[in-house]
DNA sequence: TCCATTGATGTCATTGAGTGACATCAGTAT
DNA sequence: ATACTGATGTCACTCAATGACATCAATGGA
């Protein structure tokens, strides 16, 4: 048995949105979240770059599952539909099961500016990411960026609708029916 | 004559972008920019929200601008192209003039990741409020706010190359440029 | 068995952002 | 004159974040 309870990092994460849901993120301090956690401040920046990052922690593995896919779609595949493949396997991290949780953590970044400010360059780290994925396939400037770029305000929308309550779809659905209003949206 | 010396704000502005760009933004502190600009810390917090805040004071009058120029678009025209005239009329903040401030400006955003989130809550407050004028044009969603989400990738794209160092063309033209690439990108 | 090493955690001290309460003081209005 | 206003200063405080160092159970040789 190890010499000290596992998992650090989920009791820091676990404690953390609890206490951001029942107070607020500004009125939560990181001693707070630790005690929660059972563990000190000193150890919650050890896991965690700063205080928000503790609700962003999976982003890695998302961004990678995005632009691997992107990397294997077909060759002949246009800018916007390996950028359409790498949105549907995002899919994998957005089931039903995880909805609730996808919910709470939502309305909570929703609520606190700093968070959203957080989660937006998440976004345009992905939105990078993806852009340099489009080069790599031989796709020139400023066609990656804004590619990629479109793709993410898509990605945006359909996350959205996806985790609202009334909403019912997969998000698999969703990408695919955002992805078409915005090309009738720009339609020539 | 005033009792203190004028136009406090501009001068924390001048103060704070010369600090920024001399040791950066991280190794400057409140308590410089206000020895600088000859006033004391708790003055800026007076002024500004907080330490990034006063590199973005603008923003306000920018947005306003365009979602005026937004609601004064016809009545006839499409959301895309109401959007177009918005970006294009945002080319008053950019004149020839203002552009090595703009890129000072822009290379020090760049240099700290701080910044650069500032930045992009931002652009999405501007997106928001664009697709709050669309929505009062009729324009229903998700439409709405995925045309502002892609007149922003636009806005982006054209402002970043406007403010690079090789580029000559006016912003306006650049916009014009990049919108057209998009179109040509989703083209059906 | 004993001991050195390792690695996760704790303790302590410090810097700096940000805020509230209160003081100061020149100009302005009554 | 006196009271008032408003921009600024002073002081004290909380809390995020970081560096330096201590602790201590598990592990793996010797």
């Amino acid at each position: 048995m190890g010499r000290w309870e596992p998992d650090a990092a989920g009791r820091f994460r676990t404690a953390a949105l609890e206490l951001f849901g029942e107070v607020g993120y500004e009125h939560t301090t990181v001693a707070a979240i630790a005690a929660r956690a059972g563990l000190t401040g000193r150890t919650f920046f050890r896991y965690f770059a700063d205080k928000r990052e503790v609700l962003f922690n999976g982003s890695e593995r998302l961004q990678q599952t995005m632009v691997d896919a992107l990397a294997q779609a077909p060759a002949k595949a246009s800018a916007i539909d390996a950028i359409a493949a790498a949105l549907t396997k995002a899919g994998d991290f957005f089931d039903d099961e995880r909805r609730p949780f996808a919910r709470l953590r939502s309305s909570v970044i929703a609520a606190n500016t700093d968070l959203y400010e957080r989660e937006l360059i998440k976004m345009a780290t992905l939105s990078a990411a993806l852009a340099q994925a489009l080069r790599a396939r031989g796709v020139d400037e400023p066609d990656a960026n804004l590619a990629a770029e479109a793709g993410i305000a898509v990605f945006r929308v359909a996350f959205a609708h996806w985790v609202s309550e009334s909403e019912r779809r997969s998000y698999g659905q969703i990408v695919n029916e955002s992805l078409a209003r915005l090309k009738t949206l720009t339609a020539l």
